[in-house]
DNA sequence: CTAATGACATTTG
DNA sequence: ACAAATGCCATTA
Protein backbone atom coordinates (compact mmCIF):
# COMPACT_ATOMS: atom_id res chain seq x y z
CA UNK A 1 0.00 0.00 0.00
CA UNK A 2 1.69 2.86 -1.53
CA UNK A 3 -0.75 5.51 -1.34
CA UNK A 4 -0.50 9.43 -1.25
CA UNK A 5 -1.84 9.34 2.93
CA UNK A 6 0.81 6.55 3.92
CA UNK A 7 3.37 8.79 2.41
CA UNK A 8 2.51 11.14 5.26
CA UNK A 9 2.56 8.83 8.12
CA UNK A 10 5.68 7.52 6.93
CA UNK A 11 7.06 11.28 6.85
CA UNK A 12 4.81 12.14 9.98
CA UNK A 13 7.01 9.37 11.85
CA UNK A 14 10.61 11.12 10.93
CA UNK A 15 8.81 14.19 13.28
CA UNK A 16 10.98 13.92 16.21
CA UNK A 17 9.35 14.42 19.62
CA UNK A 18 9.03 18.26 20.50
CA UNK A 19 8.90 19.78 17.39
CA UNK A 20 5.58 20.07 14.66
CA UNK A 21 5.52 20.02 10.66
CA UNK A 22 2.82 22.43 8.59
CA UNK A 23 0.54 20.12 5.99
CA UNK A 24 1.92 22.66 3.69
CA UNK A 25 5.71 21.46 4.32
CA UNK A 26 4.57 17.68 4.84
CA UNK A 27 2.65 18.28 1.23
CA UNK A 28 6.01 20.41 -0.35
CA UNK A 29 8.22 17.02 0.96
CA UNK A 30 5.85 14.45 -1.05
CA UNK A 31 6.76 16.80 -4.19
CA UNK A 32 2.86 17.69 -4.04
CA UNK A 33 0.82 20.52 -2.97
CA UNK A 34 -1.95 18.35 -1.93
CA UNK A 35 -2.13 19.84 1.73
CA UNK A 36 -5.93 19.13 2.45
CA UNK A 37 -5.02 15.24 1.33
CA UNK A 38 -2.53 15.97 3.54
CA UNK A 39 -5.30 16.69 6.69
CA UNK A 40 -7.82 13.73 5.32
CA UNK A 41 -4.87 11.23 6.10
CA UNK A 42 -4.93 12.58 9.45
CA UNK A 43 -8.19 12.30 9.77
CA UNK A 44 -8.33 8.87 8.84
CA UNK A 45 -5.06 8.32 10.54
CA UNK A 46 -5.60 4.37 10.39
CA UNK A 47 -1.95 3.98 12.18
CA UNK A 48 -3.38 6.17 14.98
CA UNK A 49 -1.13 6.39 17.75
CA UNK A 50 2.10 4.98 15.51
CA UNK A 51 2.00 8.16 13.74
CA UNK A 52 1.78 11.91 15.71
CA UNK A 53 -0.95 13.11 13.80
CA UNK A 54 -0.91 15.85 16.40
CA UNK A 55 2.33 17.28 15.66
CA UNK A 56 0.77 18.63 12.20
CA UNK A 57 -0.23 21.98 12.43
CA UNK A 58 -1.59 24.66 9.98
CA UNK A 59 1.01 26.71 7.80
CA UNK A 60 0.50 29.80 9.45
CA UNK A 61 1.27 28.70 12.86
CA UNK A 62 -2.29 27.81 14.04
CA UNK A 63 -3.51 24.54 15.59
CA UNK A 64 -6.05 23.96 13.04
CA UNK A 65 -8.40 20.69 13.68
CA UNK A 66 -8.31 17.50 15.34
CA UNK A 67 -10.00 14.51 15.39
CA UNK A 68 -10.33 14.20 19.46
CA UNK A 69 -10.60 17.65 19.47
CA UNK A 70 -8.19 20.28 18.32
CA UNK A 71 -7.69 21.06 22.52
CA UNK A 72 -6.67 17.58 23.21
CA UNK A 73 -3.96 18.40 20.47
CA UNK A 74 -2.61 21.38 22.08
CA UNK A 75 -2.41 19.45 25.05
CA UNK A 76 -0.66 16.71 23.64
CA UNK A 77 2.10 19.20 21.89
CA UNK A 78 2.16 21.32 25.42
CA UNK A 79 3.57 18.15 27.19
CA UNK A 80 6.19 17.70 23.91
CA UNK A 81 7.22 20.51 25.68
CA UNK A 82 5.93 22.91 22.55
CA UNK A 83 4.48 26.74 23.76
CA UNK A 84 0.89 26.90 22.89
CA UNK A 85 -1.20 29.80 23.09
CA UNK A 86 -5.17 29.54 22.67
CA UNK A 87 -4.68 28.18 19.24
CA UNK A 88 -1.22 29.21 17.76
CA UNK A 89 2.10 27.99 18.71
CA UNK A 90 4.23 29.85 20.24
CA UNK A 91 7.92 29.65 18.94
CA UNK A 92 6.49 27.74 15.82
CA UNK A 93 9.20 28.60 13.54
CA UNK A 94 11.38 27.01 16.46
CA UNK A 95 9.71 24.37 17.01
CA UNK A 96 9.19 23.66 12.99
CA UNK A 97 10.49 20.49 11.73
CA UNK A 98 12.27 20.31 8.68
CA UNK A 99 12.22 17.57 6.13
CA UNK A 100 15.08 16.66 4.70
CA UNK A 101 14.89 17.32 0.76
CA UNK A 102 17.00 14.90 -0.90
CA UNK A 103 18.63 16.54 -4.16
C1' DC B 1 -16.30 7.78 -14.22
C1' DT B 2 -18.73 11.81 -11.60
C1' DA B 3 -19.79 14.12 -7.48
C1' DA B 4 -18.86 15.36 -2.85
C1' DT B 5 -15.77 16.01 1.16
C1' DG B 6 -12.00 17.90 4.14
C1' DA B 7 -7.43 18.12 10.55
C1' DC B 8 -5.65 23.58 4.27
C1' DA B 9 -3.69 27.93 1.73
C1' DT B 10 -4.07 32.20 -0.48
C1' DT B 11 -6.32 36.44 -2.00
C1' DT B 12 -9.65 39.98 -1.61
C1' DG B 13 -13.19 43.02 0.87
C1' DA C 1 -7.14 41.53 12.08
C1' DC C 2 -11.37 38.99 10.51
C1' DA C 3 -14.58 36.96 7.17
C1' DA C 4 -15.79 35.31 2.87
C1' DA C 5 -14.67 33.30 -1.54
C1' DT C 6 -11.71 30.53 -4.60
C1' DG C 7 -8.24 27.10 -5.60
C1' DC C 8 -5.94 22.64 -4.93
C1' DC C 9 -5.19 17.67 -4.29
C1' DA C 10 -6.26 12.93 -2.93
C1' DT C 11 -9.73 9.85 -1.06
C1' DT C 12 -14.36 7.84 -0.74
C1' DA C 13 -19.28 6.98 -1.98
Amino acid sequence: MNSFNERCYELLKKVPKGKVATYKEIAKALKSKAYRAVGNAMNKNPYAPKVPCHRVIKSNGEIGGFASGAKNKIKLLQKEGIKVRENKIIDFDKHLFKFKTPV
